[in-house]
DNA sequence: ATTTTTGATAACAAATTGTTACAATTCAAC
DNA sequence: GTTGAATTGTAACAATTTGTTATCAAAAAT
């Protein structure tokens, strides 16, 4: 019934005595002011403005809109900068997530250049594995995942659709073979999986244990997985001891290397690539396009950004 | 730029969780929810709703607005019970100004009917004789003024501009002659002015003190006023102590009358007429109209009301 | 008295806000 | 899988709201 322009008008009106400097305080015509006072004069049913002759005065319910006036503009141009400070980069939160081997380097990199650019952008990180992340980013508990894929698989694994994601490959990250030190292959420049049959395994993550066994069976044997472990770190330090060989993503070697552990490339080559994922929604936020932007450039010093 | 139904309508999709059901508690139709978003969007610049197929979230701005929204249309509604209230005889201040011989009776009579009517409207009351009421109800600073003319005379003397104002006759108040009860006429029925033309004069308010020159002046002589006073208290004082004759309203008589003192009926009669004055809009505020009713109604029990 | 200032009104233009009908998508259930 | 109910998006249109210009009438100031 009563809505802010009104109230910017009584207001008006209050503060300047006439409908006439009422209209150019608001950079309106002078009777678009009077038939809005006769339109909520009809809509209250009460009488809002004394008219005197030449000049108006405020009636007891004019004033007591007038009154109302300010709180109720104020809180509206709150509310109007605060949604402008999020537009406008000055303020906004994006809730992260990323796989674990992505925390050492990449992410850390972005967030920095997020808070360098634009110090009032918080965004908030979690580790998670990309199964977890992108049913995290589905249900709305977060913003952004980072997450990858092995070649020839998809980024969810098949099960999911990814219509309704929005994709930003980073970079490619070569899966190369681990070895204690003093193997007798550990000096080799290249090596086949099939050579490695008869070694006992370490297995990581769920889906990279799914995709030893991928490349296992095409190399044409059954790899006999001794150890699992999500943490790579502890993979590298079963490895230095000798308790086995492990498939191992680039990126860990370069972030959490163990001098007890050679890696090297196998043969056929594989790689995994490392996606920035968000939804179509999200993706026009500008706090969620500044991180992602972020991670690419941080991407960029190692891999391939296309975006 | 944003208005109070855009934060409407933002607040009911975060209640109700969906464009569908939103539509459904404002009355609307829900292609008017997405187009009202669109909308927002737009003018925004940002991104409010996140579209999840079937359902739908706020993001961070739209939960911004939706903060906002209850302490603004909270406000609103509060504008809006107030002027309401006002609207309905529920509040509201009506300023009455009235000259001092109308105070005993009629005016405290009209505020106990308005009191008992509407517990919620106040009117308050000052003493002022026509002229300064007139000019106090042309400024601003009284909603209500009780003033009388002279038989023959324009409610403002004839100087002001009364089509700025609406009067509404209250009663007609006879003008009568006092005497100390031991005067040698106190026993007459009727006397003529000109009968006292030797007798010295005591004068009540300017206006008062006018009329008695004009009648005198008609019945051709010149009185000679001896003392003059605005309190008709003490012009009757004065005349029951036999300083001098005097001539004074019904009103006086009835309400503030001297056992010292009789009043006679003069001849040609001379009445004044008690008015009710306003201006057309206060007019038509509701407790304006109240107390203008009131007044009559008391009135009516000594004169007649006519509106 | 005349001029300037101010509000009201009429007629119209433009923007807004809403509706209905229908297409497209999602999600659950069979 | 496939169907079906539920939900959002879009197009076309109608109604309302909101603003402008031009003009009038009244009030104040000179």
């Amino acid at each position: 019934m009563i809505d802010a322009a009104g109230l910017r008008v009584i207001k008006a009106i209050s503060d300047h005595g006439s409908f006439t400097a009422a209209a150019a305080s608001l950079g309106y015509s002078q009777p678009a002011i009077s038939q809005m006072v006769r339109r909520l004069e009809d809509r209250t049913g009460t009488v809002l403005v004394e008219r005197l002759g030449r000049s108006v005065r405020l009636t007891e319910a004019g004033q007591v809109l007038a009154r109302h006036a300010n709180p109720v503009l104020a809180a509206l141009d709150a509310a109007e900068a605060e949604v402008a400070a999020i537009a406008g980069l000055r303020a906004g939160r994006v809730r992260l997530m990323a796989f674990p081997s992505s925390s050492s380097t990449l992410v850390p990199r972005a967030l920095a250049l997020v808070k360098q650019r634009f110090p009032d952008v918080h965004v908030t990180f979690s580790e998670a594995e990309p199964p977890e992340s992108l049913a995290a980013l589905r249900s709305g508990e977060c913003d952004v995942a980072v997450a990858f894929a092995y070649e020839g698989t998809d980024l969810a694994r098949g099960e999911e659709d990814l219509d309704s994601f929005v994709t930003r490959p980073l970079l490619e990250d070569e899966v190369r073979l681990a070895l204690p030190l003093n193997h007798p292959r550990a000096k080799a420049t290249k090596i086949k999986l099939s050579d490695m049959a008869d070694e006992p395994w370490i297995a990581g993550c769920p889906r990279c244990r799914g995709h030893l066994l991928s490349l296992a069976d095409r190399a044409g044997f059954n790899p006999d997985v001794a150890f699992e472990t999500e943490d790579y770190v502890a993979v590298l330090g079963l490895v230095a001891e000798g308790l086995g060989v492990a498939l191992v993503p680039d990126l860990i070697r370069r972030s959490a290397g163990n001098p007890g552990v050679v890696t090297l490339p196998i043969d056929p080559a594989s790689r995994r690539t490392v996606y920035a994922v968000t939804t179509p929604d999200l993706q026009r936020v500008p706090a969620v396009a500044a991180t992602l932007d972020a991670l690419c450039e941080a991407a960029t010093a190692k891999g391939v950004c296309t975006g």
